[in-house]
DNA sequence: TTGTTAGTGCAAAGCATTCGCAATAGGAAC
DNA sequence: GTTCCTATTGCGAATGCTTTGCACTAACAA
């Protein structure tokens, strides 16, 4: 715990930053969370445990960690942005229209199409993002065959 | 042109929906746009033309033209929508962080991406967004080999 | 321990997007 | 063409996420 906290403190310390006890707490409710968190939800979780925190610094703090790298943000459900620490291995998205639940997945396709694209159009590629979007198993299954989602 | 409307005006009938003049002028902008066009400027574009269109028209109008499968959402520069006609064939972006430019391209990858997931989680994909992001082959001559957007 | 200044909380502002409501105009039926 | 019904519009006000200004607080280097 202390040489994960000497960690951090280095990674501020090399991008100039502070460490502070804000910080630390978002990391914490990112890491312990299972991804894709809401600001707000952020900003909950954290007052819970410890009063001293505000929506303001947490908006300031994810896009601290942003920058530095530690936290991604995605926008999958077309409305606010969802926040999630990184981890070791990239990985993307697949939402449910209808109950909204979020499945990860990784596949080396994507890196394959980075490399095509590169060679084709001559541009470097440092990010990606892949959503997907239709219909969970559960979902399917729900609804009984009948799409509802197709509009 | 009147055989365009008259696709059009079946459209909107088979959904239920009035083809109104600033339907018309929405679409139209979209079209003749190179696609990617913020609400903003659709509704500048548009009222350029025609001095009867509101911005919440324009939003409206969108939404209706989402929904009808004619035109697509994009998040590409992570703050607000761009909006595109649906062409042909689907398609992917690249932005470049220095220039803003976007490079549209396809690849059969994508089809296979969404067929394995669909075997390996159960779910029915409808949908996919790709979007590579990074340093294009211009603003990497222009950098001389710096990176400057690797924050 | 102290000084400097990055970071914080709060409330107010910003911005894209949506909504309420009265007025307007598609378009189906005559 | 005319009439009627109601979807659609324009306007401005409201919403909701996110950012910002400012005075105060607390990291952390010396």
């Amino acid at each position: 715990m202390s040489e994960s906290n000497d960690h951090l403190r280095d990674a501020f310390r090399a991008a100039g930053r502070r460490l502070t006890r804000q910080r630390r707490l978002v990391l914490r409710v990112l890491e312990e969370s299972d991804g894709h968190l809401e600001a707000e939800n952020v900003y909950l979780q954290a007052k819970a445990r410890d009063t001293h925190v505000s929506l303001a610094t947490v908006y300031r703090t994810l896009a601290v960690l942003k920058e530095m790298g530690l936290v991604e943000e995605h926008r999958l459900g077309e409305e606010h942005s969802h926040y999630e620490s990184v981890r070791d291995s990239p990985h993307y998205h697949f939402t449910c229209l209808d109950c909204g639940r979020v499945i990860e997945f990784d596949t080396p396709l994507v890196a394959q199409i980075k490399q095509e694209l590169s060679a084709r159009e001559g541009v470097r590629v440092t990010g990606a993002h892949l959503h997907l979007s239709g219909c969970c198993a559960q979902c399917q299954t729900k609804a009984g065959g009948q799409s509802n989602n197709e509009k």
